[in-house]
Formats: structure tokens, C-alpha cells, sequence
DNA sequence: TCATAAATGCAATAGTATTGCATTTATGAT
DNA sequence: ATCATAAATGCAATACTATTGCATTTATGA
């Protein structure tokens, strides 16, 4: 994806435009995969970590990234669908996790299947987490 | 559940009877839902936070607990179901994590429903997250 | 009762997340 | 194009969670 339409991207979420943001944008797009604050802080030595962590925050907050639930200590996040906003944040998909090489990825093809839950719940969002062999590991 | 309920668990899954272990295990039944070490350090000042670490790693591996995945830094624990060993470890139910009170249960009436994944996956474990209010709260 | 491996407590360290504040920069208004 | 301003950044410091090493204590089977 081009520097513009990375541009666009972040002003349709109304953050303003930075190298950072532009650069972890394109890093997310790149990778197609999830990445945790290690990893951008590993990728862009360049960028403080404090600032790292808040480009997540702000792209958490304005719908370009999710956070993933997973097992481990530290906190993994993935593009959103072109279909989320702010308040339209359901992130009904699948993750897969490789139990091998540890990549979690977002599985378009899978859409998460309808679950009934007891009288008086209510569903907001639903994450359904997969692990096992990925396609390279099995 | 009664002392020797409790040390029953504690021998069926080969682990010494301890004070620690069987406080640990009466809490997680009587609280009847997720807990985090920091929950145990919490209630169990009596106790160094290295053991309550390790009594919930040793519960992992035995069987007893498995680990929820959750979006917060902490790692959330929850008890298995009669069916678990450590061989057949499948914690194929729903977890319901409520975003008022933060509570996060085992729904036991929920079974995760089937997921088809693309070609050249190999599924180990299905984990389904859902959040939103719980009947309390609601 | 006793030997031994396992469990515990304490101390220390590592890893991840988070905040405050001074400085720099992107942006809209002029 | 310039400028005022709010937003973003970098640095320092701190908080919280996870983890390991080692000496001491304890549960267990012989």
C-alpha cells in the first residue's frame, strides 16, 4: 500500500499524520499478521517505545487495530476489517495461533459462528481464538 | 467442597497435599470463576506470591486449571472440567467476560460450536471469548 | 522413623505496561 | 506562507506482572 492511501487511512480515523504512524501502519499491512509492542519496538528502533505504545493506543482507540486475547504475558493487536469504526467494533473473526512458530494471524475465511449464550447475557463482542499447526507448520 | 474432596483432586493428579494447594483450590470452587495471581495474592496473604505462582503453574500442568485467554497484561486461570487430563486437554467452552463488574466465567451451558478453518490447519484447542454484560449486570 | 524429592519463602531480576513533563511537530486559521 | 495551538514525541521514571536461584522446610513412601 502507497504512502497515500496510508495517508487516507489515518485521516479517515482523524489522527494526524506522522512518520510513526505511517510507518506502523504500513508494518501492519506488511506483515498481515499480529504484532505486539515487542515486535514494532524491535522493527523501529528508531521510534521510542513510549511512542510505539501509543500509536497503538491511538489506533486502538480509533479502530484501525484490535487487541487479540491470547494466553501470554504481552498484548497482541490486528488490522480491523475495513468495516470497522469506532462504534462499529466487532471483531468477529477467528485468530489462529501456530502452537510451532507462535504467529497469530486473522483468519478472513472463518467467520465466527453464532453461540447461544443464558438468559440475561449480553454479547458484545465475540473472539474466537484457534491454536494448533498453522499452514507452514503442519 | 469438603477437605477430603479437595485432597482427593490434589492425588488424582499426582500432587502433594499441601495448605497452599488445598486453599487454592477451595477458592477457585467457591468463587466459581476466573481468578488471576493477582486475585490470589490478594486473598491469600499467608502465602508468598512465588508459591501461589507456582501452585497455579503446577495446577496448569496437572489439569486442574487451564489458562483463559484474556486482552488484559494478566494471565486468567479457570477450572477445568471433570473431563480434563492432562493427555486430553481440550477447554473447548465459552468464557463470558463482563465489561461492567470485569467478572470472567466459564458458561457451561455454552459448547463452542464447530469452526471450519482453510486447507492445511490443524486445530488443537478452540478457545471462545464473549464479552458484554452478564446477567448481574445487565 | 527416616531419607529424599518436592514445596516453600525470600531475594533478586526480567519483561511489559504506564505516566509526567518538556520539547517538537502537524494542522487549521489567518 | 505564517502563525498559534493542540497533538505527538522523546526521555526519565515508575508500576505491575512474571520468573528464576537458592537455602530451608515439609510431605510422602520405604
Amino acid at each position: 500500500m502507497n504512502i497515500e492511501e496510508r495517508k487516507v487511512i489515518l485521516k479517515n480515523h482523524k489522527l494526524r499524520i506522522t512518520n510513526s504512524r505511517l510507518d506502523v501502519i504500513d508494518h501492519f499491512l506488511t506483515m498481515n499478521k499480529a504484532l505486539s509492542l515487542g515486535d514494532l519496538e524491535h522493527t523501529f528502533t528508531e521510534y521510542d517505545r513510549v511512542t510505539l505504545y501509543r500509536t497503538l493506543g491511538s489506533f486502538l482507540e480509533s479502530g484501525i487495530l484490535h487487541k487479540i486475547p491470547n494466553e501470554e504475558g504481552s498484548a497482541t493487536y490486528g488490522l480491523c476489517h475495513e468495516t470497522c469504526s469506532p462504534e462499529d467494533h466487532t471483531h468477529n473473526h477467528v485468530h489462529f495461533k501456530c502452537n510451532q512458530c507462535g504467529e497469530i494471524a486473522c483468519l478472513d475465511g472463518s467467520s465466527v459462528p453464532a453461540v447461544s449464550l443464558p438468559e440475561g447475557y449480553q454479547v458484545s463482542t465475540v473472539n474466537m481464538i484457534v491454536d494448533g499447526l498453522c499452514k507452514n507448520c503442519s
